[in-house]
DNA sequence: ACAAACGTTACGATATTTGAAATATATAGG
DNA sequence: CCTATATATTTCAAATATCGTAACGTTTGT
């Protein structure tokens, strides 16, 4: 435990990541645009629909300034309105995305694989890369009637508190490293203080062992585990997560038995060549 | 043939649309969200990166007006940068299609039927709606080797000159319908004209028979057929279709058993209750 | 019926965005 | 290797697009 925190804090202790910005309005940055943006992203799970006022409340916007950006939106096509004059996401944002997922063919082939992990494991496979400060996920199969969540492409989480989160952050090698915990450090004082040495001790385990367990360190009811894949030739970082029910997760088959098998599962794959490997096996 | 022209005509003839909108800069529209969404709608399947110089080029922009929106892009986390340079969407693009996805959990119950289509026409099978004056397309499943494009949720395409867009818009009743035809044709007025008449008779037909076949009026060498299910609780049209290469395409198995059993497929899952019946069937 | 909350439009002030020019960096060609 | 061309970013002042106030019309709820 001190001995990961160290591992921890060598990495990223002291220093600001950026001395000044991210909160200061940088002037180099377009307002509007943001906004525009800032509202789309209002959508989520359990919001599926939002009215002007509810908009403008939770950005801090002027109800008339809401009413001209969403005008714009659903000329864009990318909003809709239903009924009672709500907002809606329009299907045509989907749109957005579909280069991203044709850009991922490579994905095509880890569909057996992943098939095979969530069936051993009772649970779901995901697949999920780097973006930003946080992992999105690309792809999954298995049941998902089980789960609280519905397991789609598109799901963000942390990645210093996630299985796939932790198994991502265990390829960034160096100051590529550093430099995420530090920024993540910044974004999430209190949450990454808390999930440190765990953290830490994930990514030693994945570099060692080839995998990492959480044990509902994001999703409550969920124990998952992450297994880094490695980076793709336009540059993103991959990896593999098996999520099952808590109870059905029982610790001693999920560390001896389903971890080991998952590692497995993932060196078969990297022998595919379709990413480039991990620094950690060169 | 002078028939179904009667009939579409009938429908759309005359009138403009929108007296002079959509070309003039409408005041009322943010101009700047406007260009900032427009680099993002620059990606497609065959375009995966884009320079600076070049977007500015294609939406006719100052180059320093592009290079400040993609900072913004960029710190939204919605675009990413190769190692030249060149501009790519970020998987975080994703996320904002999530709740669009979480918001259909409708579709997983249309999996089996969709998988039983895929089998016996040894093709796809997809899964369409309505945005705006296209098809979004939200879920596919059979084989994507076969297929000159990468069949995946997001793939947009025309309501007029598709077996999907066709089916879709046979939902449509009376003024809304009017209304549709009267923009497509605004909007694409030479394609319009040259597949009125197959557009019209799709229509009926899919009213009267349940499907309709296009052979390859969209995808040149892809024979489709589709057939319409109904409109969800929240508004939304929604249509099944399915794809295969023209060369194992025999019109008369098409017409006359492929596309009847479509048909039957589509009346089963309509007995399930997830749509509003289309209107021509109540 | 009234009050309160909401959504949209108009309009003037102003803050944001824009494009030109300059700088810096990269790429290609001779 | 150097020059020439293309590209990306920054600065800055001008301009204009955006914002918020206020007013209006609607809806909702008491």
């Amino acid at each position: 435990m001190t001995d990961s925190k160290t591992i921890l804090n060598q990495w990223a202790d002291e220093g600001e990541v950026e001395p000044e910005a991210s909160y200061a309005v940088d002037h180099a940055l377009s307002s509007t645009l943001m906004r525009g943006l800032e509202i789309l992203a209002l959508f989520n799970d359990s919001v599926d629909r939002l009215s002007n006022a509810e908009i403008a409340r939770q950005l801090g916007l002027n109800r008339a300034t809401v009413s001209r950006l969403c005008k714009t939106l659903i000329h864009m096509g990318y909003l809709r309105r239903d009924p009672k004059g709500q907002f809606l996401l329009a299907p045509r944002i989907l749109a957005l995305s579909y280069p991203v997922l044709s850009a991922t063919r490579w994905r095509h082939q880890l569909v057996g694989p992943m098939r095979e992990i969530a069936e051993m494991s009772s649970g779901n496979c995901t697949l999920a890369v780097i973006s930003g400060d946080q992992f999105v996920q690309v792809y999954s199969v298995g049941n998902p009637t089980s789960f609280p969540h519905v397991p789609e492409p598109g799901i963000t989480g942390p990645l210093h508190r996630s299985a796939s989160g932790r198994a991502l952050l265990s390829l960034l090698e160096g100051q590529d490293l550093y430099d995420m915990l530090a920024n993540l450090r910044h974004n999430f004082p209190d949450e990454f203080e808390e999930h440190s040495s765990l953290t830490a001790d994930a990514i030693t385990r994945c570099r060692t062992e080839g995998f990492c367990a959480s044990y509902g360190d994001w999703r409550p009811n969920i124990v998952a585990l992450g297994t880094p894949l490695g980076k793709t030739s336009d540059g993103l970082y991959v990896a593999l997560a098996c999520g099952l029910p808590r109870f059905s997760a029982r610790e001693d088959y999920v560390e001896n038995d389903l971890g080991p098998r998952m590692a497995k599962a993932a060196d078969s794959i990297r022998m595919t060549g379709l990413f480039e490997s991990p620094f950690f096996l060169k």
